[in-house]
DNA sequence: TGTACATCAGTGAACGCGCGTTCACTGATGTAC
DNA sequence: TGTACATCAGTGAACGCGCGTTCACTGATGTAC
């Protein structure tokens, strides 16, 4: 017998070919996947995804998906595109509502777009290069600086990048320790987030006081301007 | 030949055994796993971290981690808590120098000990009732209360904790940010972190009084105490 | 001071499993003439 | 309208690999008497 060698497709199952419970072509695969790549994410995280479970869950076999993306990483660099899109197009139309407002929008989006935002933020998942996904990328950012614009006064204009980076940081800080669970057992009963949200608001309010007080007592070296 | 029953140490290699390059009792393991594991994290990240790999690492059979932490569960939790108690002591000390001092400490913290950071923010990792590690979180915790009340007036008491959320958002986001490269493009020229920290706390400041305004016109039912 | 025995710490072979990848193939869908 | 051919989309068997786990064992270190 020895080691059977191990390309013999000559005894093809021609069986059962008759009865296929599905078409050969499946259509729409490449969303296929993407879904069921979303619903594993949910399910087991983006560390346990394999591209098997991926096809099994589109009811595919497990060798087909890699005919629309390759690779494991040209499907999350897929998620990662669409999930920027996604959030560019539900905080535009928020900015004018103010930067709370917006936050919200942003927030929200992380709870219900669980699987997009972990992978967006994890660049070494996908290929950063993927121009698409830097079109996408970078038109979430414009949300966010038109969010921080509007809300500076005339002669600020120096503040954008800084304000935007504190912005986003306090926004993303928040997600992600909302999303991952770090903060809950902090917040006692788990209000609904539109009030959670707003109180916290507050809090960066009394930080940015705070702040201020303490940065004015400090020796000029810091504080050049004064 | 058929299939060899696989419990058979019937032959056992003695050979070599008399020149063996390592004490057949290692003296420190259960530290060099933990160090093999960091070294292991900081390489290829959390998802990839196996414990064959880890053993290799520490330079012992692939069995023997499990001997001192059961599975991969079992070092994470101790990653973590180790981390929490490093935090404190490394941020404790500066909470004296004011919020924006204390907040520098977190942010080299993250940078400065990645693996331990990126652990203790992945509670799905490791187990979350291990009493050390519980004790270690909240007294990593303690330490932002107390530097955010020390910053706080008379009267503000009710503010200690939306404003405690704020501040750890605002710098778990900018430390998570950083760390996983999401900010760089947008920094232009990477300035040295003590500078760029305060140009953020700036922004902090920026964005109080933004929302502060934005918030102030809004309809009594959303700041019923205005 | 010696000896027997228990316990602890680490070994290494074998297991079964699921994974990504490859590959020759098949079934369906254009497209040229 | 028909037919030949190319291209595309999906299949399924087999591969080699590394993993976690189990297990009987071994080597070293206490500990009791």
């Amino acid at each position: 017998m020895a080691t059977l060698g191990h390309r013999c497709p000559t005894i093809q199952t021609v069986a059962n070919s008759g009865e296929r419970d599905r078409p050969y072509h499946h259509g729409r695969l490449k969303e296929a996947v993407v879904e069921a790549a979303l619903a594993e994410i949910e399910a087991v995280g983006t560390s346990e995804l394999s591209m098997r479970e991926v096809a099994r869950r589109a009811g595919v076999s497990h060798a087909a998906p890699a005919h629309h993306f390759g690779d494991k990483a040209g499907i999350f660099t897929e998620i990662a595109a669409r999930g920027f899109s996604l959030l560019t197009q539900e905080t535009g139309e928020l900015v004018s509502g103010g930067l709370v407002e917006a936050a919200a929008g942003y927030v929200r989006f992380a709870l219900e777009h669980k699987a997009h935002f972990e992978v967006m933020f994890r660049p070494e998942l996908y290929r950063t290069d993927d121009p698409e996904l830097v079109a996408a990328r970078d038109s979430s950012f414009e949300v966010l600086y038109r969010a921080v614009e509007e809300g500076l006064q005339p002669g600020q204009e120096d503040e954008l990048m800084p304000t935007s980076v504190a912005a986003w940081s306090a926004l993303h800080g928040f997600a992600t320790l909302l999303l991952y669970g770090n903060l809950e057992p902090k917040l006692g009963d788990i209000e609904p987030l539109e009030v959670y949200l707003v109180e916290v608001a507050r809090g960066m309010i009394t930080l940015g006081e705070i702040i201020a007080r303490q940065e004015a007592g400090r020796p000029a070296a810091r504080n050049p301007q004064s």
